[in-house]
DNA sequence: CATGTTTCTGGGAACGCTTGCAAGTTCTCT
DNA sequence: AGAGAACTTGCAAGCGTTCCCAGAAACATG
């Protein structure tokens, strides 16, 4: 592997010489700087990243990404857009996977001692070491960003990091209320849930609050049989609950989706059981991916800006990094985007038209 | 920051001895081991990664990671296999998101300057010049991986590097042939074809190939009228492709389409302008990723392992890394997945259908 | 020509770690 | 008890950079 060293033995140079060049520095003489230049060119010379930042103590142009699911096409956009903004100010990004919930504290760890120069996080469960690493990061001075929603109480986080991070933060809750409310405002009364949480912190979901308070604030009681739940935020959870709902015949109109993953596992069941989108069902859900334009029929879903998020993370670290101080906080707008899964609520009720026809 | 250093004298011992105790080596003291453990813990110790590699001149832990798309679940799914197998052996994992074709090149001279220990290739395009970085790579001893369609002849890489990468391929002319003799088995003869290539290109790409390959074989011309073409590989670019099929009004009964992602596009298309999927016409498509299987109607898909080129690919580099000699040629399995997007022919047809009404 | 400035250049100490070496310590076996 | 083997330990030389510092060279000024 050819050095600093081999390249200023070919130009006969010195090696501070050599670094002066490579780093485009002044005082260095045009004639110097030619024959450096051209030893480089012979000996094919790449600088050594790890020395440089050894020596420098400085940065070392990597970024680490916590993100729950990659192949979720919601972390997918994200992780695009941080990538991308990363790469635009030379820096690499870390990626990881943290689905597998032990990974995180691992990874955490590999940050620390990469010196990984800051750390963007994205649905990601902290448990309490988890944390501690972060505090441990943030005293070494590394950026730390965090995407979430807002008011996640459940998360320890928030309380423990204070405002050390740079935060942005969707309303689910809003997010969800909206959702409803449109559902209603099309005359729908019986609607049913399909959340991607364990079932005894469901009330402590935002999404799930939001369904219910816009629900209380017509009036309209909480039917718990409306509601299913699911460990998993996929397509296939989606499938399942979808049937589950269907199976406990419990007549209602409409359905408030977790997310988009889930609602394309719901459709696909819908459809394999005959249930008729919108006409019989209506359904919403919440994330708005790309994917939620091309289902059959296309999603109604709430969007939250993933590219923003994305960007907001990258460039809030990079900016800290360069010593600055960047508005620590986003709030992104949440917003309804109508398509056709969602309509009036019809006259047919289609799960007695199910039940009808199986029984 | 605490170091070695730090340790040893906070637990009273040289240097040494502290790196002994971190690295599990013998000839330590129980003594000595548990004063450093404390000290360690102490402390909050964490060895510094660059320093270690620098100092050892051998492994960085870091892999790199070259794909085309994050967003396109094919890649994803690919992605997240690679990052699993890559993490339990303590790697890292660099991700590069190589759709913007110039980031190609940056990102592999980042590699060689980061000493990064392996490289993956899915999917991306390789120029002159980006070979040549892969040969230097390679000369430096850094294994490289590359996952590709089978005969891919436009791609210099293949006589540059000759057998020195290892190679997973796939053969996606025999899987564009299995999808239109299926096809023609169920009675289609004029099959139309939505290509992700440039038009002049047509002929040397693999799934082109196929598909005129299996129409010859059952004396079918190849009609032009059928073909469109378009450089992206989305679900956008599906859905423009399947809508200037339709616009020719070129009654044909069946479509082949690139990708997965591209016949989301199409099967988007084909519902907002009335088309029935597969009773108007039948959608067969390549890539079978998990999406195939929650569109409506769920996709006909050719299979192309994802998990398992993740999986070989990250493999094979760790093997190589430990100076293992791994087998280094794979090829993946192709094979149809049938599912409701394409059927025998009907009696009716679509285009007529659809000229009639616009008419 | 002596002196002061400015521009260039090379030496060498660091960065945090590993590792070969040699000296010191403890065992083991006669 | 003594000799050799086996185990512990610390020293110091790297790994490839950066960067401070001091000295050399070039130029300008009186």
């Amino acid at each position: 592997m050819t050095t600093l060293r081999d390249v200023a033995n070919h130009a006969g140079v010195s090696v501070s010489t050599v670094s002066r060049v490579v780093n485009g520095k002044e005082y260095v003489s045009e004639r110097a700087r030619q024959r450096v230049m051209e030893a480089i060119e012979a000996l094919q010379y790449q600088p050594n990243l790890l020395a440089q930042s050894l020596a420098t103590g400085k940065e070392t142009k990597q970024l680490g990404l916590l993100v729950y699911d990659i192949s979720n096409s919601y972390f997918a956009e994200i992780t695009m857009a941080f990538e991308s903004i990363a790469y635009q100010h030379g820096y690499t990004v870390i990626l990881c996977n943290t689905a597998e919930g032990t990974k995180t504290l691992k990874y955490l760890d590999m940050f620390i001692q990469r010196k990984t120069d800051g750390v963007a996080i994205v649905g990601s469960e902290m448990g309490k070491e988890e944390v501690g690493r972060l505090e441990m990061l943030l005293d070494r001075g590394v950026p730390i960003v965090i995407a979430r929603e807002k008011g996640w109480s459940v998360n320890p986080l928030t309380d423990a990091l204070g405002d050390r991070t740079g935060v942005v933060e969707f309303d689910t809750r809003e997010g969800a209320r909206m959702a409803i409310e449109f559902l209603i405002s099309q005359g729908h009364r019986r609607i049913g849930g399909l959340f991607s949480i364990p079932k005894k912190g469901l009330w402590q979901n935002r999404r799930a609050l939001g369904y219910r308070s816009a629900l209380e604030a017509h009036g309209i009681p909480v039917d718990e049989r409306l509601l299913v739940t699911d460990l998993n935020t996929s397509k296939s959870a989606g499938l399942m609950g979808m049937g589950e709902l269907l199976r406990r015949n419990v007549d209602c109109t409409a359905v408030f989706v977790y997310n988009d993953l889930m609602a394309m596992g719901a459709l696909s069941c819908c459809q394999r059981m005959g249930v008729r989108v919108p006409e019989d069902l209506s359904i919403v859900s919440m994330d708005d991916t790309e994917d939620s334009l091309y289902t059959n029929p296309p999603l109604t879903s709430v969007r939250i800006p993933r590219k923003e998020q994305g960007e907001f993370m990258a460039n809030y670290l990079l900016a800290r990094i360069q010593g600055g101080h960047p508005p620590s906080y986003l709030q992104l707008h949440v917003q309804l985007s109508l398509r056709e899964s969602a309509s009036t609520v019809g006259d047919k009720n289609m799960f007695r038209r199910i039940s009808n026809e199986t029984s």
